[in-house]
DNA sequence: TTGTACGCGTTATCAG
DNA sequence: CTGATAACGCGTACAA
């Protein structure tokens, strides 16, 4: 392994350690041009690395953030990411991924060790789970930001698709395409997670909008495995709906996948909108009609609050919620 | 931020800094029962996290391995880095993702920054752009280990599907089934991308092994950017293929682009059978036969592999190459 | 330019 | 047997 300190460049340039970090570090005040040139003779023929780990103790700062998605399986966390990737790379800050599952003991785990590891800051994707520790975090003034979901009451800088506006748009479309028996399908809505309950509640707000009745049998929010059978259902009733809002990514899968054991056309005997956009969405047939987030844009923005919080460099309103406009991508499946 | 350090602690429960890091190492060999008890109620009370850079800085490794993905939209690279980071966690080893987004000079950049952060190992899915520096590893005895591709030559246990097999497979298949027109659709392989020339190596000896004739003009490797217009000049051929292979994910996204967009039906048109799982394969109308990669299973072996050679407990038989069988899964798309 | 204290745990050595 | 003292690892910062 890389073995060489920053003690054997000194050695070999005939300097002391100090001269080689004032080398390293671009601190080329008071430093003769033949020092420097030994010094960097010195660095290639040792093939020298500096030890970020050294230097990270002294600066206290690791030049690395930790990023804990709730769900990694969403294509929206996966953007996401990458956005915050190519961010921080071009400032050469490192970025650990974790997958949190949606359990809060995991995230709590994994936030215990992105402390302990000392990176500078954090973005969440919260599982709700454990205030106590967003508090303890904001209390020690600790870098966070989080993302998709929102935490009531904590003043940590919040990340959001507009879910009301998503569910307005997708409902209003079926109505002006001459729907009026409208379905949504979410996951499990159990411990209120943000984008599921907005979304719900919009499409409620948007269904009496549009001057429809709002039918509860019309609203499906399970586990991701309990949604076909509630489809069956969905579909026994007297008046099954002729269109349907996915939540998301994964519900979306559930629906296709019932519609398709079941042989319904789209859009004729069923109309589809889909919260998320996916990869095959214009390879289907029909092509999907989607609402997408500007999860990218979504990310670099957050990325970018999180470094500059951690420069010191924010303004002091920076603890607010960032909503982002929802964008109607229609295509063949309405 | 966790200001508290060892200090903190050893002056609450009134003992030095080495007993309480005997206790936190859980050396209790000499420790009274009410000293561990002082300790262990003084690291509640001040919540006290050690500092793990402080830890690796003495022990000079970091609990963190790097895995560099030579292109991150692959599927097999999101279900091989899944894999990895569950094995990893088991062990408490925390894993670094890079994406060098199929750029040698990326590459590159992360290896030495992933060194120079003392990562403990890296699984690598190699450019194959950075000779010297896989030798300079292997040189300096840094754990490492390639996924999915080969650097010829190098004595670096490297995890692999069968290709040749994947492709045979594919075309005997085809040929069951009727067809004698079958063409294969990958990306690039203009770096020599292993996993890409030997599925194309492969289909040329399925090709023979069945008495067919072999066209050059039925392989078609592209950057994805262009595959659709090699497409279209397939499709002017006087003869033009009635089964496609899609050499990976990617490809065969474009593949069926192509294929909606001139309104060819699935299997009656063109038959298609894609390398690697697509999450919509049983969705799609009709369902996609794939050939698939045991990816996960490849991803926990390689991380496990690793972590064995960083603790040294490896035997020493471990430099080869492990060979995966691909699986057929039979749908409607043939 | 250089000496040296420092950051924060780990570990070998030493004293009670 | 129990726990303290001190050196160490590697780079940084500041005084000299």
């Amino acid at each position: 392994m890389s073995k060489i300190t920053i003690h054997d460049v000194a050695n070999l340039a005939n300097v002391s350690k100090s001269t080689v970090s004032q080398y390293l570090n671009k601190r080329f005040t008071y430093m003769r041009e033949e020092t420097k040139q030994r010094i960097e003779e010195a660095i290639r023929e040792l093939n020298y690395q500096p030890n970020i780990v050294a230097r990270s103790l002294k600066q206290k700062r690791t030049s690395t953030i930790g990023v804990i998605v709730a769900n990694i399986l969403h294509t929206f966390s996966t953007k996401v990411i990458r956005a915050i990737e190519d961010i921080c790379q071009e400032q050469d800050v490192h970025v650990i991924v974790c997958n949190a599952d949606d359990q809060p003991e995991k995230e709590k785990r994994y936030i215990e060790m992105l402390q302990a590891k000392q990176v500078d800051g954090l973005i969440i994707f919260p599982t709700g789970g454990n205030y106590d520790l967003y508090e303890s975090m904001i209390q020690q003034k600790y870098p966070i930001i989080f993302m998709d979901r929102i935490v009531q009451a904590l003043p940590i800088p919040s990340f959001l698709l507009d879910n009301d506006k998503a569910a307005r748009i997708a409902v209003d479309y079926f109505v002006e395409k001459g729907h009026s028996h409208i379905a949504i399908v979410t996951t499990s809505i159990l411990r209120s997670i943000t984008p599921r309950v907005e979304r719900i509640d919009g499409y409620k707000r948007a269904i009496a909008a549009n001057g429809l009745t709002l039918r509860e049998d019309y609203i499906i929010s399970r586990d991701i495995g309990d949604i076909n059978s509630h489809l069956q259902k969905l579909f026994a009733l007297t008046e099954p709906p002729t269109a349907i809002l996915a939540g998301n990514d994964l519900a979306l899968i559930e629906v296709l996948d019932f519609v398709k054991g079941r042989c319904l056309r789209i859009p004729q005997d069923i109309a589809l909108i889909g919260i998320d956009d996916v990869s095959f969405a214009h390879i289907f047939s029909p092509s999907l009609t989607t609402i997408s987030q500007p999860a990218y844009q979504m990310g670099t923005e957050a990325a970018a609050l999180l470094l500059a919080k951690i420069k010191k460099t924010q303004n002091a309103d920076t603890d607010r919620l960032f909503r982002y406009a929802p964008l109607l991508n229609i295509r063949g499946s309405v």
